[in-house]
RNA sequence: GCCCCCGUAGCUCAGUGGACAGAGCGGCUGCCUUCUAAGCAGCGGGUCGCAGGUUCGAAUCCUGCCGGGGGCACCA
């Protein structure tokens, strides 16, 4: 559907002859409800002074606009500074709630796309860094899904391989009351396991791996529940060893077939050097054992064939030397490098007494994601992790984080879907109309302005991957209600009035219950 | 040595070419017979790490440097 935006930029794009101007909201009011440096692009292809420019294209804007712009106005540079009309704005309120699907996009080509994060391996708890890993994957794919395209989401884990097998050591050291081994896992979880799985002090290690795995497969299942994470595919590694022939043999055939793969030193490698890698990759080892790379290229071309036009792989920032050879593979396979993307999050460093505190998985010492979500609960966690960029580092105090829960800015906008509701259901049958004539408050064009831009953040959003901007579009448009509700009395006012500001609340009602359900967060009715 | 990310208010961070740089938290001062005070209003707070360059215009793009984090395995 098209917005009231859309056709603005339109006649704006009509006007300007062919450059791409800018059509955006100016910090400051007197600058007018939408600017457009279109002038300015096109004075230097006309060799005129840009504010001369500008004035014939704020002429042709009225012609095309009519009576749904109030006035234009040519300002520093050459800048046209739009004021639009009250009818327009009534218009706007008015197809804001017609469009039940109001936010959601229709890309030029939408795509098939698999998102797959968290992945973390079944050798202990989901940690504070898993929550972010999963409330970023998780909300970039609820974006995706809105902005038009067909989402998968995906979790990788190693249930084969040395990790596990040092689990499964750890863990039976553990049952008979001994230290885990060299580099063993040391967390207060493997006694628990030691204990809860009967008769492990003598099972047989990789039994017991097996075991510890499925258990611990299940409690990171319910964590994510409990996050409201839900994927639709769990890849175990071990599927990719087996069958006649193995994923991992076909991928490798695959790639020998493509004239990549070499032997050197009892191993086989691939030449990664010729796509830009610094050094060639061992795929199986000189023990024959296939490395943690082999089995990622057999599971990556898996994800190829199964027909996705894009693989968002969302990895830890410590990941990133890993990237190069992965873009490597996908050119060795004749495939398109670009269709891989791989956002690299940074890491979450949990601060206690103002220093930061390590976090190994392997030593046991880490914050898990349940205690978050004992401490500060769903809502305030999801968006503390998703207020930030993915690209910058999270400082997590927990007292700070403790202590400042209610204070989390979530709150403020959840307050203001109840504060709506509360007003919905005071007005009782008054119904929701856009009306036609009469003068707006200054509140009540911003709140619209804000509730139009909605569409594009989510676009905007979804291209950049960057959920982080829901949440501050979230805030932005709680703190413009809030202000709404402060100026202008809503119930009980002349009719006319009082049913266009209905359809402001209900308009505004849903569009910030979207936006929260985008970054996985409830909208209350009360709170 | 090479590669990636970051450096913006006291703190945590938004802001990927536009007009006097923003929010939350913290500090100070006021405001509840009113559709929810988990709120509102006001005050205070900034050489956008530094130095050059590109541009009509740079926090934003380019180069160099400084500082912080991470990575450079036949580990995962």
């Amino acid at each position: 559907m098209t917005t009231p935006v859309d056709e603005l930029r339109s006649a704006v794009e009509r006007a300007a002859q062919g450059a791409s101007p800018t059509l955006e909201r100016p910090k400051k009011a007197h600058f007018g409800d939408f600017s457009t440096n279109a002038a300015l692009l096109l004075a230097p292809k006309l060799r005129q002074p840009p504010r001369e420019v500008a004035e014939r294209l704020g002429e042709q804007l009225r012609d095309s606009l009519g009576d749904r712009i109030a006035r234009v106005e040519v300002a520093g540079p050459g800048f046209l500074n739009l004021f639009m009309s009250d009818a327009w704005y009534r218009d706007a309120v008015g197809r804001i709630l017609r469009d039940e699907s109001f936010g959601a996009g229709r890309p030029e080509r939408p795509e098939r796309v698999n998102v797959e994060f968290v992945s973390a391996n079944p050798t202990g708890p989901l940690t504070a860094a898993g929550g972010r890993h999963a409330a970023y994957g998780d909300s970039l794919a609820r974006i995706l899904a809105l902005a038009g395209h067909t989402v998968e989401r995906e979790y990788y884990f190693n249930d084969a391989g040395s990790q596990v097998r040092k689990l499964g050591e750890s863990i039976r050291a553990r049952a008979r009351g001994e230290e885990p081994p060299e580099d063993g896992y040391e967390g207060d979880y493997v006694v628990e396991l030691a204990a809860r799985i009967a008769g492990s002090a003598d099972m047989d290690v990789d039994e017991l791996a097996r075991r510890a795995v499925d258990e611990l497969v299940a409690g990171i299942q319910g964590t994510l529940e409990r996050y409201r994470v839900r994927f639709d595919t769990w890849f175990r590694e071990a599927a990719l060893h087996e069958g006649d022939p193995s994923p991992i043999a076909h991928a490798v055939d695959e790639l020998r077939a493509h004239g990549h793969v070499y032997e050197s030193e009892g191993a086989v490698w691939l030449r990664t050097t010729s796509f830009g890698d610094d050094k060639d990759r061992v795929l199986v080892r000189s023990t024959g054992e296939v490395t943690y790379f082999g089995a990622d290229v057999a599971y990556h071309l898996n994800k190829l064939e199964r027909g996705f036009d894009r693989l968002v792989n969302v990895l830890g920032a410590d990941h990133h030397g890993y990237v190069g050879r992965m873009k490597a593979l996908f050119s060795a396979l004749g495939a398109d490098p670009e269709v891989l993307e791989v956002p690299m999050m940074q890491f979450v460093h949990i601060v206690e007494g103002g220093q930061r505190a390590s976090m190994s998985k392997r030593r046991g010492e880490f914050v898990t994601l349940d205690e978050l979500l004992d401490e500060i609960g769903v809502d305030a966690t999801r968006f503390f992790m998703l207020q930030r960029s993915h690209d910058t580092t999270i400082d997590l105090d927990l007292d700070l984080a403790r202590q400042e829960s209610a204070e989390n800015p979530v709150y403020y906008v959840q307050y203001a879907h109840a504060r709506i509701s509360s007003i919905l259901a005071k007005a009782g049958d008054s119904a929701p109309d856009a009306g036609s004539d009469g003068e707006l408050h200054p509140a009540e064009r911003v709140l619209v302005l804000k509730l139009l831009g909605f569409p594009g953040e989510v676009a905007e959003a979804a291209e950049r991957r960057a959920p982080h901007r829901i949440a501050s579009y979230a805030l932005e448009l709680a703190q413009d209600f809030t202000a709404f509700y402060r100026d202008c009395k809503v119930v009980g006012v002349e009719p006319a009035v009082e049913s266009f500001r209905l359809a402001l609340c209900v308009a505004t009602r849903r569009t910030i219950a979207r936006a929260l359900d985008l970054l996985g967060v409830e909208a209350p009715e009360t709170m």
